[in-house]
DNA sequence: TGTCGTGATCTGTGATCACAGTTAGGTTGG
DNA sequence: CCAACCTAACTGTGATCACAGATCACGACA
């Protein structure tokens, strides 16, 4: 005896980044054709994806398919689904005991990781460069005065601060046209979001420092002014000096 | 009332990439403890992406997952959780009609992937040169070799081509010592493979022609020189010169 | 007091069933 | 002979049940 299903939609979450197949100028109908097209397996995973990314879900937490699907009122089967996907993508992982959690990287593995961003996102960064149009360069610059507000604030906004922080930098990357490239940097990013942004939500004063902010203006102005190689630049500051902020905490594993 | 499904283990398609239980030297206890923790539904993933990137699933084939259940001597169940990981993935797609299918690339979409795959590639490439053991190296040449025989055999061994060419290359990726990146090459491979694989088992030609060869034994001639620089271009020109084969094919979709 | 055994309760996995939607094939009416 | 409809067999999705294994707490024994 559970779930009232099909209908829950008050997700307090996230605003679905829909992929969808709506016309630009749709009239009254199309909404209705494209909204159905979604598997609650889907939603599901668009759920646990923002989760991870903003970090509310912290490393090391531990999940139970049966307490997800019951806190989402929908039935075991849909989470299933979605944590699989997941731990396919190594967003979460299995223990030996079966039991889900999210992953606790090892320093090692967080550097890799960096690594790895500082490629694939400094090339995204290039190229959103050559071809950005003004109009996408506005919206960036929009979500960057956003962060810069949400940041500077007092109290900091500190959620506000996680989300325009990844509307920018996703902003940016799908200026670039590549669909594919995008779709890389997600999954990057859901290995990344919960130490990265568990540690921002934690910390304050990082945000006060600056050097997030410092970084997005540079990259602005890059875009601006039509300079690959110094958006690369202004990118891989950013995330070369978050990354070095991680690895001070302590909170990764020593594996 | 159908399946006797646990022990059925006589898939007629591929030799499971076993993560088998035996120890080579153990002692009486040791073997037990590391005893098989995978999935059924792991087992079914491996199963298809070994299809996919062998290019034995061809773009626009449609898949059923009872279909593919009966054929694999498991239930729906499993298939169910592979298919969507490999739908989460984008290796497969779901039509509007919910049918399963191989997706067929169109030329955009195809170029947009040689781009990211020249790019992780040629920086795992380049990492691999740097510090790839002798021994490592020498299993590259060794896979090299194997793919040069099987390119020059009369009759071409297609299918041992194929294979010789992915352990070749993932020989070289795992030789980077960045498993991340390992992970994030084979998600591209599993969206090329249909593609790339499907052309070289129909068209021996290619192989006859010889480029891959020549790139690949340049490859290993900058490995053994550690010439980072020249192990990148040798890697892109193979890929490029492959991604320009089938660019003339046709067989992409005009999407 | 410390330690081991034991059982209740949790975990994810897999099977089976029910359902809504689509598709394809065959038949019937024009 | 062609077209349109209608039925029957498929499709994936979701729910429910059964099960093996792991965990943890409580209690008994040393």
């Amino acid at each position: 005896m559970t779930a009232p299903v099909q209908s829950s939609r008050r997700s307090p979450t996230s605003g679905l980044a829909a992929t969808a197949p709506a016309a630009p100028e749709g009239g009254a109908l199309d909404e209705i054709g494209s909204l159905a097209r979604e598997t609650l397996g889907e939603r599901v995973t668009e759920e646990l994806r923002a989760l991870l990314v903003s970090g509310r879900l912290a490393p090391g937490e531990k999940l139970s398919l049966r307490r997800v699907a019951e806190a989402l009122g929908v039935s075991m089967m849909p989470v299933r689904e979605a944590v699989n996907r997941l731990v396919a993508d190594k967003a979460l992982e299995v223990l030996p005991g079966r039991a889900v959690r999210v992953p606790v990287l090892t320093l090692a593995q967080f550097r890799e990781l960096t690594r790895v961003r500082l490629v694939v996102e400094g090339f995204a960064a290039e190229e959103a460069t050559k071809i950005a149009t003004p109009n996408q360069i506005a919206v960036i610059a929009s979500h960057e005065q956003a962060f810069r507000k949400a940041a500077s604030a007092d109290p900091p906004d500190l959620a506000g601060a996680v989300a325009a922080n990844r509307n920018l930098h996703f902003a940016l990357y799908e200026a670039a046209g590549m669909p594919l490239l995008v779709e890389t940097i997600e999954r990057l990013w859901l290995k990344a979001g919960p130490i990265l942004n568990l540690d921002m939500r934690a910390e304050a004063r990082r945000l006060d420092r600056g050097s997030a902010v410092l970084m997005h203006a540079a990259l602005v102005v890059a875009l601006r002014e039509r300079d690959p190689a110094a958006a690369r630049k202004a990118l891989a500051e950013d995330i070369q000096q978050a990354a070095d902020h991680i690895e001070g905490t302590g909170r990764l594993a020593s594996g």
